[in-house]
DNA sequence: TTACTAAATGAAACCGCTTACATTTATCTT
DNA sequence: AAGATAAATGTAAGCGGTTTCATTTAGTAA
């Protein structure tokens, strides 16, 4: 029904070929013909079908996100980030959740694959990800989003944000309240982040001649409900902390559900820096001390660099580390020596 | 570079067609032959490419979704559903953010009709929406979610959930409460679901021969923002409330702060009643007691409609109606007669 | 066995666009 | 003005499938 070039061709009385040069910008054609095939197209109110060229050209415009679950908000808004870049670039974006499960993260590949999408962002990669590997193995055009990879040999794309600065001054601005009792609670281990997170935590300490105790750190999973309980638990302990670094927003918010649930208040017995000042930092109460991500906007550069990168302007190999903040709210508090 | 269905073809020592055929489970083909060309597939690790078929067949497996901002729990909370019921129907995602622009939605609607997508998922649509009555009128496969239009003279698949009684059980939960004095936040009055809720506000409030008063019911934003400025306004009014119905969680969430900021005690002092049940409405303190909407059981169905109308299997004009309840957390409390 | 029908397969056109190559037209030299 | 060159346009062969229609093969009845 809709009008194809054969339609617009005719009306404008040239072939086919011109019609396909003219919706291709090509500088072969003149000035004089150009107008006219415009002004067919108006009239026909044509409107090109990307799946027909995608046919010859290998480009559908469009490329595959994958986070683990869109309903956590940090990955939200990442994929925004992603979106808004893909509009301002002309393309779309297919969502896919993994859940964190490997084997729907192939499958998803796998599909996508065969409807000729252009490339990857990628939100899922662990330490050392086969799906990941095998895509640039295979030379198809991805970026790594917010996560990295372990394979110094592999040419990879990555936007992802100071991990281990963000540990560090999470842990320093802690420090600098007077705790000197500080426990860390991290998401998964084979997640680098949680291991650089960790690493700017230790250089914290260890940087103050604070003494580090291997029973307050611990790596877990990025849900509410760890935090809560791995919370109860170090509290409980004989080492009980004053003070919490969770890796993640989620999590903090489970220590201080724990704190709350055990009859201590926030920020006075206990104080809680989350990670990654997603919007629930600023509807919790109280109001979550936390690093600062800029998930838009790392959302927003991985997908630009990889547009660049499959219309060959570039090659990949490209690294770029966001740099974090610490947004200080009211969940954390000097410490006061009461006794 | 990956094999084709001429491919196949010879390694089977069949015709292309007997290929497609098998690809598209034909009972044309013998049994023998189907193993042997199953057997080339294999061997070849063939996958077939859906782009070449969606310029037969017109379709390319792909449903475009529609919602204002995928930043917004509420939404992704829909997404999730929507994405859930794709995958197990074989189909993926297109996720559009419109930011609640009626230009920005026509240019997505254009862009994907281009890419052949098979139909529309969509979450934005106002009270007399001219984008999705210029996608009906085409005859365009399209579902409408959470949200309604007002033309009854147009069959169009629906699903949505049953804002009148929403509206009604939460008031009724204040009233049973002992409140008399309750006030009423909405959205835009242009998203008929705030229209529905207030009904069902406006019913419980008659029915029990309690007061309305308009000063107390204002229409806005689904925003904190809303929340926050109309609750302090409406409670520096002599009409002063004891408990809030905001028609959703971010607004109930603006009207806690109020209440904080102003000294108050929320529920000792005020009680609040949210909408929707996102992530937030637990997250917050106090958990917020509100009316839990079933999102991705709406986006899942919403999609499952939509793609047996794909299939040919049905034609539109359905509307799914789905139940509500009321979450009782610890935002809400008795009135106390303290005066 | 033959004749006839149903089942299985193949040949080729087509989906709408891109592009290599051939051809025509315009522009430039001398 | 003829010849050479560059610019503009057209022809036709794909891209990887689907599908109609013709043809071959198998199955059944007489």
């Amino acid at each position: 029904m809709p009008a194809t070039i054969y339609d617009v061709a005719k009306r404008a009385r040239v072939s086919i070929a011109t019609v396909s040069r003219v919706l291709n910008n090509s500088d072969l054609v003149s000035e004089k013909t150009r107008e006219r095939v415009k002004k067919a197209m108006e009239e026909l109110n044509y409107s090109p079908n990307v799946i027909a060229s995608a046919l010859t050209k290998k480009s559908i415009l469009t490329l595959g996100l994958l986070i683990p679950d869109i309903a956590n908000p940090f990955f939200a808004e990442l994929a925004r980030g992603v979106e808004d870049a893909s509009v301002d670039f002309g393309f779309n974006i297919i969502i896919c959740n993994t859940d964190y499960r490997s084997d729907k993260e192939t499958e998803y590949i796998r599909l996508l694959k065969q409807k000729s999408i252009d490339g990857f962002i990628i939100s899922t990669a662990y330490y050392n990800d086969e799906n990941v590997i095998n895509l640039i193995k295979s030379n198809t055009p991805l970026v790594l989003m917010g996560r990295d990879i372990d394979r110094a040999d592999m040419p990879v794309d990555v936007v992802v944000s100071d991990n281990v600065r963000g540990g560090y001054i999470a842990t320093k601005h802690l420090i600098d309240l007077g705790h000197k009792n500080i426990a860390c609670l991290l998401g998964p281990p084979q997640i680098k982040v949680n291991l650089e997170r960790e690493k700017g935590y230790l250089k914290a300490l260890e940087e103050t001649n604070l003494k580090v105790r291997p029973e307050l750190v611990a790596f877990g999973e990025f849900k509410v409900e760890f935090g809560f309980r791995k919370a109860i638990e170090i509290l409980n302990s004989v080492h009980k902390p004053t003070a919490f670094f969770a890796a993640n927003d989620l999590t903090a918010i489970g220590v201080i559900k724990a704190a709350r649930y055990m009859g201590l208040e926030v920020p006075r017995d206990i104080s809680v820096v989350g990670y990654d000042n997603t919007m629930l930092a600023e509807m919790v109460d109280p109001p979550l001390t936390t690093i600062n991500q800029q998930m838009r906007k790392m959302g927003y550069m991985a997908t630009e660099l990889l547009i660049k990168r499959i219309k060959g302007k570039r090659s990949p190999g490209q690294k770029i580390v966001l740099d974090v903040d610490l947004v200080v709210r009211r969940s954390t508090g000097e410490l006061f020596n009461r006794g």
